[in-house]
DNA sequence: TATGAATGAGCATTCATTCAT
DNA sequence: CATGAATGAATGCTCATTCAT
């Protein structure tokens, strides 16, 4: 009808996209991949629970995407931390203040990978989320040991250092879920694991 | 008509029951609640998926009775703890040594409570689980509070130092059901959290 | 053990048959086949329901037995009509006196033929229930034939009014059961359906 | 997108309702509520069982609905009656004689009322037929006692004349489900029992 | 596109029936 | 005989997915 408004189709349509992917990032991280609707994530996104399968074939699609677009925010992080200045200890203070500032506004979205448990979900999903945590290690780790190699972090096995930073930040993601109220604690105490 | 048999039938029901709630708190803590099946759980406790509802009515009971079995396990624990000698400190560590050797085979167990978010599980799992969560809470926060009061556990908001315990031993039964084979750090590094 | 006691097994075997089907006739009068529980009514009679299956192989035996002890009831019915002294009209006021006086007790019992309908019970079991009612027409059909004859019953088609009499007694069975403290219609309003 | 759907929307949809609930009724009033299946129901009204929980949230609903539609029904009748000329007894003839033409084609739907004896179903759908029974009951107990008043119907209590009338509708229809082709008795002689 | 009616596979739950004790 | 634990087929209900409009 209105030939210009090609444009704006897509606008609009990229504009839903992320409306959808916000509202499955919050349902999935609050319910899982089986007790989540897509119906609610629908409504919860204003629209149609048909219409969400013009974006997504299928459920299992929708997930991955979201899985994708929470790679895609880590992405932007981590450059965000290798374009600053400082030492390394100064990077690792940016990037768990952040991942901890995020988990103060949405949890859900680091407690997705918990559902990677839930092998029914097919394990062409348990893989992606897999691999998006290995990424995220691996990140870390290779922070850390340049933090130790630095004098700054305290020795020892960075990969168990690792696993016990993410640890704790999504166990506090969890805490934030169970506990809205409850007083998150501050940075220094979490960093606290990473001084000897 | 067989007398014995009364203790007997009572001992095999016993047995199941157990054997039962044993299967429920793995497939619970692995699935959810409304991703868990109770087939799952009946084949995985060698039983048929009638018999569940002999023992249970229905699907929750079953949930709130595997909560209560944890709840027991940590008011045993916790009796351990108080029943020794030593100094706060050493009662920490010993109560962290055994929760971590705990999610080192069983860490299911532990997640249990993030589901709790599945908010369609009636309101009364949701207090229920938030309510275990509390006393477990509390009684880390008493001997927290010992420690901080010993000289032996850093000073600040004993609250907050909690969170960051409990969060990092969650974090951890995460770590362990998404990666099996990766190494958890030593105790010591869990522990530096509560150090100054 | 007590060789004796066989004949005392028979009794108790009897009692307890007899009780079984008290409860089941009332049990299937007020439910229907489908929704009448075999555990109710072994409740409902004291035994365990494992214990029906001594008694009866299968629900549709003991559904058959109940309607075979109504057959019973009513043929005994019969014959105290038949030994009467009297007009053919004393013997029907005897009879429909009779009836009405049992649905005051027992409603469910006259109910039990509107479950014919349920067609998922077996077409035996239909076809018992609905011999049964023949024969029940039958004999009062023969009855209102000879107080015709004796010009104590209106003129007509005897088999119409033969049903418009047991469509009577069983509308108050259900009225019965659905108003137990409402006033059953006397005797002689019923009756004013026999008379021109 | 298509203005002119609206409407035929509804209408297909409201066609729907309406052979959902003539299926339902005919169903429910021959099996009963437990007995009726949501499956058997859907098929007999041309759609899939799960298309029921469209239009009725549960089993209960749908038979609440069926109720309801009956209970219009009833009102129509009324007040067709209460529209005619002539006197109370020409009234009472063209209401009987309605409710005996329809029990001829629809036996079912004067039988749902014995059901509420199947008292699993929750209280509340007792309590629903129960005061549609007792309308009805007002309603014909309203007509007999003006035809008292005019002489036309035999003095006596009203309300156990009015509950004769009630039980030998409600018996020619189960009559009628039983032998479908057994003949009905002529309305006068449903008629004597309101004649002394 | 956008909607929501329609379908059917899947799961919780019930209950007739069996059987070890 | 008597019990009640055990099984599994059947049924209510949910929800991902499709599709006519």
């Amino acid at each position: 009808m209105c030939p210009r408004s090609a444009e704006q189709f897509e606008q609009i349509k990229d504009e839903r996209r992320r409306a959808l992917l916000r509202a499955a990032r919050a349902v999935f991280g609050r319910k899982g991949f089986a007790a989540a609707k897509i119906a609610d994530i629908a409504a919860q996104a204003g629209i149609s629970h048909g219409l969400v399968y013009h974006y997504y074939p299928e459920k299992e699609s929708l997930f991955a995407a979201t899985v994708e677009a929470s790679a895609e925010g880590w992405e932007l992080l981590m450059a965000l931390a290798r374009a600053r200045e400082g030492t390394p200890w100064e990077r690792l203070v940016y990037v768990c203040g952040q991942m901890i500032a995020g988990l103060r506004e949405e949890p859900e979205h680091l407690l997705m990978t918990v559902h990677v448990v839930a092998e029914d979900a097919s394990p062409a999903l348990s893989d992606l989320l897999r691999r998006f945590r290995l990424r995220v290690i691996a990140d870390l780790e290779a922070m850390i040991q340049e933090g130790q190699r630095a004098g700054e972090v305290a020795q020892g096995p960075s990969a168990a250092l690792t696993r016990a930073l993410v640890a704790i930040v999504q166990g506090l993601a969890i805490n934030r879920l169970v506990e809205p109220d409850a007083a998150l604690p501050p940075l220094d105490v979490v960093l606290r694991i990473l001084k000897s």
